[in-house]
DNA sequence: GCTTGACTTGGAGTTGACTCCAACTATTAT
DNA sequence: ATAATAGTTGGAGTCAACTCCAAGTCAAGC
């Protein structure tokens, strides 16, 4: 019957099993399909949720933003403006976290190169707005 | 004397009373200058210090990073290598994340762009894919 | 049919980053 | 000098997102 366990589904996405049961549990994806015995069997469809769970908490979407977009996908087509909405509301909290990394980013960078400077010509001077 | 106290600098950044002490007890920034009363007083420096630790925070590196480059920055410049080394490691680790959140938001803006389209043609056919 | 190993659940414990609190001290206004 | 206000500390509490555990169930090999 070829069962695919949660034992290959974790290891397959490099989660562990607990986290796996915990998605579920949290409402970030949907009931797994489950053998007579009561056991994960994990179809296609239910690994396509997995994969977008791991894929919006890879970007550090909450769980709570997860589970309500699965909440209203399982209620069906007349939740799909709510749906939408709900992407574009994370889109955004995305954007601004991009904007936020960016601007680090260029901080640090400025840092590093003032830090390679100081290595390269020796540290002549360092002051303490430096650091 | 023109103490700039610890709220004065809370309304500044936008950020607790609670999170400022918090971070000087974490070491994200060093001790705060303080008047012979024993109050925090806010100095150019301190603040500047605030003001990094604020920046790397909202890109979200880790208070244990942060901090462990406020010590060597205390040990003065014999860690100046070893902080080039934390500030390209916390690079390596924003740059990731930037690149975890592109990917997401690709998959993001084509289910955002499919809901839309469903929307406008009306909701002509949504399959178990397409949520 | 029995052992062994994987899977199940409910619930407790952990971690990171705050946040809140109580008891106390300092400063300011009257 | 005293009351009101603002600041201080150490430590406990909270929240999100897991992570671990115990006690029990299921499945595969012998």
């Amino acid at each position: 019957m070829a069962v695919i366990t949660i034992k290959e589904v974790s290891e397959k996405y490099c989660v562990t099993q607990d986290a796996l049961r915990y998605y579920e549990r949290a409402g970030m994806i949907p009931p797994v399909t489950r053998t007579a015995g009561g056991i994960r069997d994990y179809r296609e469809e239910d690994l396509a949720w997995v994969e977008l769970a791991l894929c919006m908490r890879s970007a550090g979407l909450s769980v709570e933003a997860i589970s309500e977009y699965v909440r209203l996908s399982r209620l069906g087509d007349g939740t799909i403006k709510d749906r939408l909405a709900l992407l574009q509301g994370q889109r955004e909290v995305l954007l601004e976290r991009q904007r936020q990394i960016a601007g680090t980013l260029d901080r640090l960078n400025y840092k590093i190169s003032r830090y390679e400077d100081a290595l390269k010509t020796g540290i002549l001077k360092w002051k303490k707005e430096d650091d």
